[in-house]
DNA sequence: GTTGGAATGTCAACAACACTGACGTATACT
DNA sequence: AGTATACGTCAGTGTTGTTGACATTCCAAC
């Protein structure tokens, strides 16, 4: 991250790629490529009662099965009563289920049921099958680049529950 | 974008990067990351009456003025009904002009006043300067496949308006 | 030149999902 | 016993999306 040519070329000669308007085309890039990644799960659930927060709330759960409620409100960044609206559909339609904590029992403890498991491949197969053609489209420096932006435009508190995640599922 | 080594050198051995746990982490890094590219113009905006829709239209009004109600509607991808509201509220508190149309009396053509101007820097100060960070941070060649990887994932449609309006800044 | 359809934009009502604030209950810690 | 933590819930509000109904304007067929 210091040398030569291939990892920053750009110690002072080379900063064309921060001007304003590179800044601003990678925040328009950024827009509509959101738009783009929302846009099949979004599909997919319009049919059912659920919603796009729904999908946050069964991914997470899928990805830390039995994180506790408080947990998954810190990884969401939501309040406790917007995620609880999610969370008492979700538990009565039979999709997550709560376990009540051996160790401290104040504590909920996710876990995707059979059919909320269902869901989450449903949903998840549409989001990867995108990530999975932008990825071979654009090929795998261009990937390891994209993580990297990405990366530092998270908050940090951000990035820490990002990495944790990453570390975890490795 | 079909020969050797540099641009796409995956062709059957190296396709590591497009496993599911990579496109998962993909997924996630998108979310985290679009929360921090939102985060401070929407600290901004909290303290007033307006939230990000409000940012977007003023955004693409400022990109291109004198724009059309139904062309914002395209790049936006909402509800003319949607963007009307936000529209109102922008006008009446002076920060955007609606000019009827010389050549067609229907359309409604949208300009920034001084007001809306200032706004629109305050706000896109704030988000370039993250996004300058993260671009610095990550340096030019990341910023390259950063770019490359968001334009794959965007719909035909949305690629289209992107690439439109990149051409026309530059 | 009138008429009918398409395009453009506006108003109204409703749903989803976020927020704040206040409160209640159970459990844990000291 | 008293305080803090974890979770759930009720009530109210704001932003942003939706559909439906409607007015205005343009254009092309007649």
């Amino acid at each position: 991250m210091s040398d030569g040519r291939s990892t920053s070329a750009y110690s002072g000669e080379n900063l064309l790629f921060l001007t304003d308007e590179q800044l601003r085309q990678g925040i328009e890039a950024m827009f509509f490529a959101y738009r783009g990644f929302t846009a099949d799960p979004d599909r997919i659930l319009a049919d059912m009662a659920y919603g796009r927060a729904h999908h946050r709330a069964i991914h997470f759960i899928h990805r830390a099965p039995g994180t506790t409620v408080n947990n998954l409100l810190n990884i969401l960044g939501v309040t406790k009563q917007s995620l609880n609206r999610v969370l008492r559909t979700l538990i009565a339609q039979g999709l997550v289920i709560s376990k009540v904590g051996k160790v401290d029992k104040r504590e909920r403890h996710l876990f995707l049921t059979d059919e909320g498991s269902r869901l989450e491949q449903t949903l998840s197969d549409a989001q990867r099958a995108r990530m999975r053609s932008a990825f071979r489209d654009a090929g795998p420096e261009a990937v390891a680049g994209f993580r990297t932006v990405l990366e530092a435009m998270m908050d940090t508190e951000m990035r820490r529950a990002y990495t944790r995640l990453k570390e975890s599922g490795a």
